[in-house]
DNA sequence: GTCTATAGATCGATAGAC
DNA sequence: GTCTATCGATCTATAGAC
């Protein structure tokens, strides 16, 4: 029983991993407790609530790294075209390549859809949307960046979707160089 | 409780539309018993191994609908434009303009991935290989059918991602739309 | 903060009547 | 084929010692 957590932070990371592995509904507190070396008292101390607080802290902090890293950039008035090119990045190294999962994605499909449906909306609003609003300032009609928005937040969900599928993660690499091509003021 | 069901057929169906809605884990057999109105009994009379053997049947009955209304069209060597259309056609009338989710990506994504990793992984090559060499047939070069081929099932499968999350079922119309008009030769 | 022990509900699965 | 009753395991959550 490894003890590297001490935080709340560090609890809803490892939480993470388990719930991007299993599933919501397939994370018992067990396997929670084996795979992150927390005890249930660490689990009831960090998030009173029980696995729904785990759950919704878990989509919290990753919304809360995507507007970071990912739709700050895309706000950034200045450089419209580098904030793409850094959300390409970020979306690479996030997803490592093509063999983590979406989180948001895979609890919008499946079973905590109704209770998390919220954040999850929001998360892909606010993609879409900064990602529009970024496509518009290097030039696109407000049409074409709406469309090439919707087309490359589909895109990723799509390709991570078949990844995990056919457990060929190049699938989500291939799509993102295809989509970088889509968009031809950042080549 | 309504008994409409008698044969194992319409129960895959029952018990298909409570996997879409719950997943696999968050599918109890009492919410199972429930929304399908078979008891115990009955499941376990058509399904003698249980939810896994639930699963199992639901998921080779959406392949088993996909290989006759779709992929056997994408092979029909006569008519490959006409069988691209054809499932475009079958796949907007399948997930209901965009209401309904992909049983396969959800699960692909979500808990049952090891246990049905082998149906899943069917699924999405098939329609890949099936979709690239009608693509093939109508005059792209093999490397172009290949990647168009990901891109069509990448831009489906995302879309109903994206539709679910956003509640906004348009969101998968528009991406068909927007995918039919990548290959020219179905216009 | 973290542990063990345990409550009380629900889980998947089975048995046997009809 | 479908029902009810029920098993033992596992579930989430809590209590209380340290």
């Amino acid at each position: 029983m490894p003890r590297e957590v001490a935080e709340r932070g560090d609890a809803i990371a490892a939480v993470a991993e388990v719930f991007r592995e299993h599933g919501y509904a397939g994370s018992s507190l067990a396997t929670i407790t084996q795979q992150t070396g927390l005890g249930k008292g660490s689990l009831y101390h960090f998030f009173p609530n029980g696995k729904q607080e785990m759950a919704e802290a878990v989509l919290e902090d990753v919304s809360h790294w995507f507007e970071e890293n990912v739709f700050a950039a895309l706000r950034d008035a200045g450089a419209p075209a580098r904030g793409i090119e850094r959300m390409f990045e970020a979306v690479e190294a996030y997803f490592h390549s093509g063999e983590r999962i979406c989180l948001l994605g895979a609890f919008a499909l499946g079973d905590g859809q109704e209770a998390f449906e919220g954040v999850i909306h929001r998360y892909f609003s606010t993609w879409t949307e900064a990602l529009s609003g970024a496509l518009l300032r290097t030039g696109f009609t407000p049409t074409k960046a709406e469309e090439t928005a919707e087309e490359v937040v589909v895109g990723i969900q799509g390709a991570l979707v078949l990844a995990r599928s056919r457990q060929d993660p190049q699938v989500f690499t291939r799509t993102l160089a295809r989509l970088k091509r889509r968009i031809p003021t950042i080549q």
